[in-house]
Order: structure tokens, then sequence, then C-alpha cells
DNA sequence: CAGCATCCGTTGGGATACTG
DNA sequence: CAGTATCCCAACGGATGCTG
């Protein structure tokens, strides 16, 4: 049955592939966040980007988008319980990394990638 | 140490998130491969999309490159020890991926992917 | 058989401007 | 504050043709 696993791996990458997708999930890790709390951990993410990429991860299950209407709007973001099954999977992608890839010098690494440290 | 972990995560998804580059890997666990198996395996692929995408994977340390000067030429791909590292990776996104989405329905699967059964 | 060079169309990320 | 609507550009996958 190679081709229904090929498949299944394949729609995972899809949906966690987009430029900043894993950045976000991982910033949702720890919390519920607000649409200009992401933004302020994700200095480098444009502001349309950023949109599009919470509406990806909306459509595809991930995260939820909470809407307040209050006076100025607020909306919040987070993670559902497959997303939360996803967090497993991107500390094993991270460990992968740390151990096979020179992540100083090698060109795959993209320095926008860029998250504000805890302050 | 927030931005070093995405770092990671952002390199090993880029490493992993061409159109062909996990059916490829998925192809090469179980055994060494010519170009043409491989191609044979992945009926669907263009023959110079799959150059690219094996010279991909080849310099980022995931396969390797043993041509035999032979006639006519004969090359063989094989997976690194790395590249059978990932596999586990692959298969927990092949599990997340069965457990949570649609796969006969949702937009984001790609009829494109399609391997040959073993015959 | 395997690979390179070249060109092309699509797409996804990004910039800018405007709305409730 | 958060979102929509456009437009733009670079990058990637793919098609074609040629080589040892």
């Amino acid at each position: 049955m190679k081709i229904k696993q090929i498949k299944a791996i394949k729609a995972t990458l899809d949906i966690v592939c987009g430029k900043w997708k894993a950045a976000i999930l991982l910033v949702l890790v720890d919390k519920t966040l607000r649409f200009s709390e992401i933004k302020a951990r994700l200095p480098k993410v444009n502001h349309q980007t950023l949109i599009k990429q919470l509406k990806d991860l909306e459509r595809d299950g991930l995260i939820t988008r909470t809407k307040y209407d209050d006076i100025p709007p607020r909306v919040e973001y987070t993670l559902t319980e497959y997303g939360k099954e996803l967090e497993q999977l991107l500390k094993d992608m991270m460990d992968w990394g740390e151990k096979h890839l020179d992540l100083k010098n090698k060109k795959y690494i993209d320095d926008d990638i860029l998250v504000k440290e805890e302050s």
C-alpha cells in the first residue's frame, strides 16, 4: 500500500510546508495568541502573508480562529487537538535537523526565520 | 532557544518538501535502485524533474549516487544513514496524515503522486 | 541509459493601499 | 486591530531537445 502511504505523507507535508507554518505552530504551542501577538513574535513575516498562512492552517484544521466583537477588534488563534498532536512531529524534525544539518553554514538555512525570544 | 528550534525544523522541511522528495525516499527505503528503476516506480514524475530532485537529495546528504562506467551507463542511488534515519519521521507523518486527514476528498491531495505497487 | 541546457507557466510569498 | 483586494516577482516543477 505504498500509494496510500505516500499520499498521507505528502498531505501532511503540504500542510506544514508553508514558509511560516512551522514557526506559527511553534509559537502557538505555548499558548493562545492574538494576531498582533503572533506578529510580534515573528517580526519578519509580512502582514498579508501571515493572514494567508493562518487561514491555511485554519482551513486544514490545525488552529481555530476566535473573533471577539470588541472595539478595537480582537482575534485569537489556538491550536486544535490535531495541531497539538503535530508538536511531537515538529520536535522530531528538530532533532533530526540538529543532528544532521550544519545549521550555521549551509545555504538551506533561511535567515528570514526569526522568532522573538520570550521577554 | 526558539530560534534555533525553528531553524532546525525549517531546514528539515526544506529538504523534504520537494514535490517528489518524500516519494523518492520511500522507494529507496526498500533497496538501492537505478535511475530507471526509480522512474519506473514513479511513472508520473518528469525525467528532468526527477534528476533535479535526486541532485537536491544528494547535495543534502540523504542519498548517495554511484556511477558505474558501463555501457550503457548505470547509476545507482542509495539512502545514506541520514536518509535512513528519516524513515521513522516519514512514518510518523504518515500516521498523523492518516489519522487526521480525509485523504479521499480533500483538495490538498495531489493526485500526481503515484507509485507503482511492487509487482 | 542517464544527464545537461534552456525555456516556460504556475504558484506562493511579499508589497501596497484601503476598510470596519 | 485585523482583514480584504490587487499586483508583482522569484522560484520551482515541468516540457523539449541534445549529448556521451
